[in-house]
RNA sequence: GCCGACAUAGCUUAGUUGGUGGAGCGGUGGACUGUUAAUCCACAGGUCGCAGGUUCAAGUCCUGCUGUCGGCGCCA
C-alpha cells in the first residue's frame, strides 16, 4: 500500500516518459465529458493529470469526474513533459476513488475562503483548522517549521549538548503567577510549566550542556500577534558559562536556524513571499549588543517618556527596534526589573547579568536569557529582597548548597522565530492548532 | 484586566433616508475534446448571531447578551 511515486518528482522530471502511480487528493477538477483535468496534490506538490474518456473508458471517467475537491485518489498513467503551465503532466490510462467527498458535505474551504484570508487567519478557517491544514500556505508552513525544529536539534547536538525532558506538571513559577495555568492534581492544585530552566539548572551539574525543545504554557490574555498560550520553547542551560558565553550560542543558533531553512526551505520561504535577502542577512551579520542604559538613552533621543528601571514593553521595543535591520541584543537590565535568578553583574550589581534578543520588523523578543544566581547567599539574598517565599525554591536553592558553580542559559520562542524568518502576519499561522486565550478547538 | 471593531446562504460578501434580502465561489442538472480560480445555461440553498425595545413597517435605529477578530499591559 506504500506509495512508489510523488508529485515532486514528476515535477521535477525525474519521471518523463514513464509510467506511474500517484496517490494522493483532488485539488482542482474541470473539464468537459470527454475530457477532464484533475489538478492532484500530495504532500510534495500538485500536477494535473489528464484524463480522456476515450482513454479510461467510461466507467473510469464517470468516477474519477465525479471525484469532488479533496477526495483521495489513485492515478496511473505515462509523464509527459508539456509547455503548459505545469511543466509536466500525468496522462491518465486509468485510476479509482478511493475516499470519497459527498456532495452533501463538499470541501468547505473555497477559492473565496483562502483569498479574502490572504495568508491571515478567519474565524471559519480557524474553526475549520483541521481542513486548513491541508491547503498550500499552511503546508509551506509547516515544512518551514519543521526545517526550523531541525535546526536547533542540529545546532545543539552537533556541540555535544544533551537533549534533557523537564516535567510538565509543576507546583510553582518561573515567571511572574498570575500567569500561571491551574490544573487539578489529585485533591491538589498543579500548574503546567512555564520553563524548563528550573529544573534544567538540577541537572546542570550532571550534564553540563544540556538543551530541550518543548511546549511551554503561559495564561496570559494576551491577544497579539506575537503570543500563545501554548508555545514551543527552545532552551538551553551550561555549566561554566557566563551571559556572554550564553549570547554567543544564542546568535549562533539563530543565524544556524536562518542559514539552514535557506538551504533547505528556499523555495517555501518564496512561496510565502519572503524576501530571501532579508534572510541571509539574518544568517550572515553579527548581531549588534546594546546595554540597557543605552537603549534608554537612544528612547529619550527619539523623544520617547521612559524612566531608568522601566522593563521595556513592546511599544518602547517597537521604537528602538524600528530602524534596526538584524537582531539585536539588550544587555544588563537593572535588577529591580528582573526576577531573582538573575545574577547581579558583580561590576555594578545595580544591573543584571541578562540579555533580550529584539527581532527587527517588529517580531518581539525571540530569546531572554542570561547568568544565573549561583551562590547560595546570593540567591537567597535575591529571593528575600524580593519578597519571594523560600519553600517552592528549596530544591533550586540546594543546586548552589552543593557545588554551585557559574552558569546561564536562554529560552527561544520557537513559534516567534519561525514567524519571523518566513515573514508570518501573525505567529498563530506557523502552528497547527494554536492556542490563545480565546481559542482551544479544535 | 483594559480599549476598539465586527456578526447577512457552506464560504467571501452587496444591501442607499427603515418599505417583500442580491451576487461570486462551492453544490446539483445540462452543454462543451486542452482547461489553468475553465466557460456557458438552469436549479437548490437564508431564524440577516441571540433576546428585548422603538415603529404601520427593522438586515438597517436603540439597549442588553453571546461569539469572534484586532490592539494594550505581560512575555518567548
Amino acid at each position: 500500500m506504500t506509495k512508489s511515486h510523488w508529485v515532486g518528482d514528476v515535477l521535477s522530471g525525474s519521471h518523463d516518459g514513464s509510467e506511474v502511480e500517484l496517490k494522493g487528493w483532488v485539488h482542482r477538477s474541470r473539464g468537459s465529458n470527454k475530457i477532464r483535468f484533475v489538478v492532484m496534490r500530495d504532500s510534495t506538490g500538485t500536477v494535473q493529470c489528464v484524463i480522456k474518456r476515450e482513454s479510461v473508458g467510461d466507467q473510469v471517467f464517470d468516477e474519477l469526474a465525479g471525484a469532488l475537491i479533496e477526495s483521495s485518489v489513485v492515478l496511473r498513467g505515462t509523464v509527459t513533459p508539456t509547455d503548459r503551465e505545469h511543466g509536466h503532466e500525468v496522462q491518465v490510462s486509468s485510476g479509482e476513488v478511493i475516499g470519497p467527498v459527498s456532495a452533501e458535505r463538499p470541501f468547505p474551504i473555497t477559492e473565496s475562503a483562502m483569498a479574502e484570508a490572504d495568508g491571515g487567519e478567519t474565524e471559519f478557517l480557524l474553526d475549520n483548522r483541521h481542513l486548513y491544514l491541508r491547503t498550500g500556505r499552511m503546508t509551506t508552513m509547516l515544512k518551514i517549521r519543521s526545517s526550523v525544529f531541525g535546526a536547533v536539534h542540529s545546532y545543539f547536538r552537533d556541540r555535544d549538548f544533551i537533549e534533557y525532558q523537564a516535567p510538565n506538571f509543576v507546583a510553582g513559577a518561573v515567571e511572574g503567577g498570575s500567569t500561571l495555568f491551574e490544573v487539578p492534581y489529585f485533591g491538589r492544585k498543579a500548574y503546567l510549566t512555564q520553563s524548563w530552566q528550573l529544573y534544567a539548572e538540577a541537572a546542570m551539574p550532571s550534564l553540563e550542556r544540556l538543551y530541550t525543545m518543548a511546549p511551554s504554557f503561559r495564561a496570559e490574555k494576551s491577544r497579539t500577534r506575537r503570543h500563545l498560550t501554548e508555545f514551543w520553547h527552545a532552551e538551553m542551560e551550561i555549566a561554566w558559562g557566563g551571559n556572554a558565553d550564553v549570547m554567543n550560542h544564542g546568535e549562533a543558533l539563530v543565524r544556524s536556524i536562518a542559514a539552514n531553512l535557506l538551504d533547505e526551505r528556499e523555495a517555501e520561504l518564496s512561496e510565502l513571499g519572503r524576501d530571501l535577502d532579508l534572510v541571509s542577512r539574518y544568517a550572515d551579520t553579527t548581531y549588534p549588543r546594546m546595554r540597557y542604559d543605552e537603549a534608554i538613552e537612544t528612547l529619550q533621543g527619539m523623544g520617547v517618556e521612559v524612566e531608568w528601571g522601566q522593563d521595556l514593553d513592546y511599544s518602547k521595543e517597537k521604537v528602538l527596534t524600528q530602524d534596526f535591520d538584524v537582531p539585536h541584543f539588550l544587555t544588563h537590565y537593572p535588577r529591580i526589573a528582573k526576577p531573582f535568578y538573575h545574577r547581579p553583574d558583580p561590576d555594578d550589581p545595580k544591573y543584571v547579568l541578562c540579555h533580550d534578543l529584539l527581532a527587527p520588523e517588529g517580531y518581539g523578543e525571540i530569546i531572554g536569557g542570561g547568568e544565573r544566581t549561583w551562590s547560595e547567599k546570593e540567591i537567597l539574598d535575591r529571593i528575600d529582597e524580593e519578597g519571594t517565599p523560600r519553600e517552592p525554591y528549596e530544591f533550586y536553592i540546594d543546586i548552589r548548597r552543593y557545588g554551585g558553580v557559574p552558569h546561564g542559559g536562554f529560552g527561544m520562542g520557537v513559534d516567534r522565530v519561525c514567524a519571523w524568518l518566513s515573514g508570518a502576519d501573525h505567529i498563530r499561522e506557523t502552528i497547527p492548532f494554536p492556542r490563545d486565550s480565546r481559542r482551544v478547538t479544535p
